[in-house]
DNA sequence: ACAAGTATGCACCTTTTGGTAAGTGCCTAG
DNA sequence: CTAGGCACTTACCAAAAGGTGCATACTTGT
């Protein structure tokens, strides 16, 4: 709540990512990848079928296009049991963890905040219907 | 540093928004804000034209686009000096500070993970040159 | 035999996002 | 009088992200 400018870590002149923030939301960037972060670091649903159901208005396809990417950046780890029927579950992995760690401060900002950014969301789903001309 | 799921302050059943984590995701996508919000906490360089020029591979267009977004999200307060030549700066709000404030753990998260996922993304990039027909 | 469920894959399309290039109005430097 | 800087604005385009719907291979329930 203090008003200087918090120390980020973040430093442009990096190589590759401009700074750590944009690593980290390279990485969490994907509709559906903070739902998912979500119900995995509360232990809810596990198996493909299940999260499938619980995100409802995803896609098969987005759903396992992000936890493949979820996977390949090591933050969730994908378990084959091989068995017929299939069964797969996602699990965070130790990495995953404390990514959704990280993420806690932001949830609770949007939370805080969630009536001033809604209204505000509000009014740009507004001037999409055609205005602005005067 | 815990291993157990980090009380999340997310409730996927909320309106509008799938959570708080949601609503301060899409606040901050674009693919500039983060840095502009990084140059801002940072109390850098606040005229328009010093940040187009710190950004460096910026547009026009794009980064007017998210600094009004950013204004009207109140994350930050644009100043029109109203001189000829024009002369406008761009500050934070006590809003976007806490916003700031909030990504500081992501910051950390992704400079200490950096290596990590550079070397996804570019494994990723490498499969995008065609590939895994086999 | 047939529908349904399991975890995906693939082709195709729409929406969203970002980028390019040009133009605006006004002032100062040469 | 032309060039350039300032802070934008606009029209047009390309790329990325997401969505739809069908297909797969196998099993269980009816």
């Amino acid at each position: 709540m203090s008003t200087e400018p918090p120390a980020t870590t973040c430093d442009p002149t990096l190589p590759g990512f401009t700074c750590g923030l944009d690593a980290t939301l390279r990485v969490i960037s994907g509709k559906w990848k903070p739902l998912i972060l979500y119900f995995l670091a509360q232990g809810g649903p596990t198996r493909y079928g299940e999260l499938r159901r619980a995100i409802r208005d995803v896609s098969d396809k987005v759903l396992i296009q992000q936890l493949k990417e979820l996977e390949a950046d090591g933050l969730v780890k994908r378990t084959d049991y091989k068995e017929v029927p299939p069964r797969v579950d996602y699990s965070l992995t130790a990495l995953g963890v404390s990514l959704a760690e990280a993420l806690v401060p932001l949830c609770t900002w949007g939370t805080e905040n969630m009536a001033a950014v809604t209204r505000v969301f509000a009014e740009r789903a507004t001037w999409s219907r055609k205005g602005a001309t005067a």
